[in-house]
DNA sequence: TAACAGTGGAACGGATTGTTCCGTTCTGCT
DNA sequence: AGCAGAACGGAACAATCCGTTCCACTGTTA
């Protein structure tokens, strides 16, 4: 569940002194010590978020509970960017704010980096689903507007969120802007008008889906 | 080879039976292993290569001394790729040979990504620095021709490389595949004409180096 | 057959880390 | 003021992982 058993309706008003406010304390920590490294010790988000080991467990069962979350977070952050692109008239402006947004927020370390250390609830599977839709209608309206480039098919956004997140140095705000230089380099090419077309089979639907199917075979 | 004390000069002729093929086998392993996950344990690599620990520890000191020499091969191999390249007349041509060539043979992983995990030795810094003046003259020439954008610097090539060696599915002939493709992307982005200018400050020379830093600290 | 380089793989010890637990603090209520 | 209980900090615990060592064994050479 999203909303545990600490949902503000349960305790008295007082609760959102300390506890209320430790309850983003500690989902920020979270976010920011998992997209560091996705491996990193639970102590190291308590630390973090100032906060004592307790505090955390009190509100996740366990640590994947809370990768589960982050996780789960990050998906519906995905969907909203995609679908606020979506009310963007020109499909060509929608779809590269849609990328400028997500590279930004780098949402990809949350959703696809974390896959694998859990086991994904069915929820998660069809906000997944959902979200692979969305961005292939951007694409699709993209390539509509005649911008983009008529090889690239759906998946390759896969490809190119995948590259924009790899780049990484240790400053968080460099980090943002080398990204944006990249990212601006991958549009060029994706719009290359005259180009000859691109090389080996595009990527199948689902094909970098791999990270999931682990919790899938075990459900 | 380094020539460490498994010359072949030292034995009799018949231990280019077994121990030589292992002396291969195990360094094939190694980059197999290290080449998917950077921090396998190294029971993984006696494994992969059908030897004991012994085989292994017999030829490496540590497991420290193992990546030093993977990645120094690494190392020599990007040199040797960029000086091929720069035999080449045409500058353009030569630019992207290189890169295509370097991506395919995934040096990247075995150079940067294996950074920071032991102390590197001054013959390997040596050869770092004149691979990063190989790869400078490189975009240099590809600049010289007027294919290459003008607002692209040295180091844009690191980030291109740091995002290629992100792509990865399990198949590893698959994952050639679709760097190659995202890689054609990125070269027509490079090349594109009269796009705007990129954003945000251009890489840094050695902004993309900090992975070394550690091992220069303590030495 | 004696000597030995080369080897497989179990065993060891240190480090890491998810989780639990106990004593303490702080809040709201009587 | 005094109490009940929620919330908490952080040490302790138990399990696991992993680099390295060690010893018994094998095949080859002389």
């Amino acid at each position: 569940m999203t909303q545990t058993e600490t949902t503000d309706a349960g305790g008295p008003p007082a609760r959102r002194g300390r506890a209320a406010r430790n309850d983003s304390l500690i989902l920020d920590a979270a976010r920011e010590v998992f997209l560091r490294d996705p491996t990193a010790p639970v102590a190291a988000v308590a630390e973090r978020a100032g906060v004592g080991m307790s505090a955390l467990y009190r509100r996740y069962a366990s640590k994947e509970d809370l990768l589960r979350r982050l996780c789960h977070d990050g998906l519906r952050r995905f969907v909203a960017e995609a679908e606020a692109a979506d009310a963007e008239p020109d499909g060509w402006t929608a779809f590269t704010r849609f990328l400028g947004r997500i590279v930004e927020a780098d949402v990809h370390s949350l959703t696809v980096h974390l896959a694998g250390t859990f086991t994904s609830t069915p929820e998660m599977r069809q906000d997944a689903e959902r979200a692979g839709a969305l961005s292939a209608s951007l694409v699709e309206r993209a390539a509509a507007t005649g911008r983009l480039r008529r090889d690239i098919v759906a998946d390759d956004v896969g490809l190119l969120l995948e590259a924009c997140a790899a780049i990484r140095v240790p400053d968080p705000g460099r980090t943002r802007e080398l990204r944006r230089r990249h990212l601006a380099m991958l549009l060029d090419g994706m719009a290359a008008p005259g180009a000859g077309s691109l090389p080996g089979p595009p990527p199948a639907p689902g094909e970098l889906n791999w990270r999931w199917r682990r919790s899938e075979g075990n459900a």
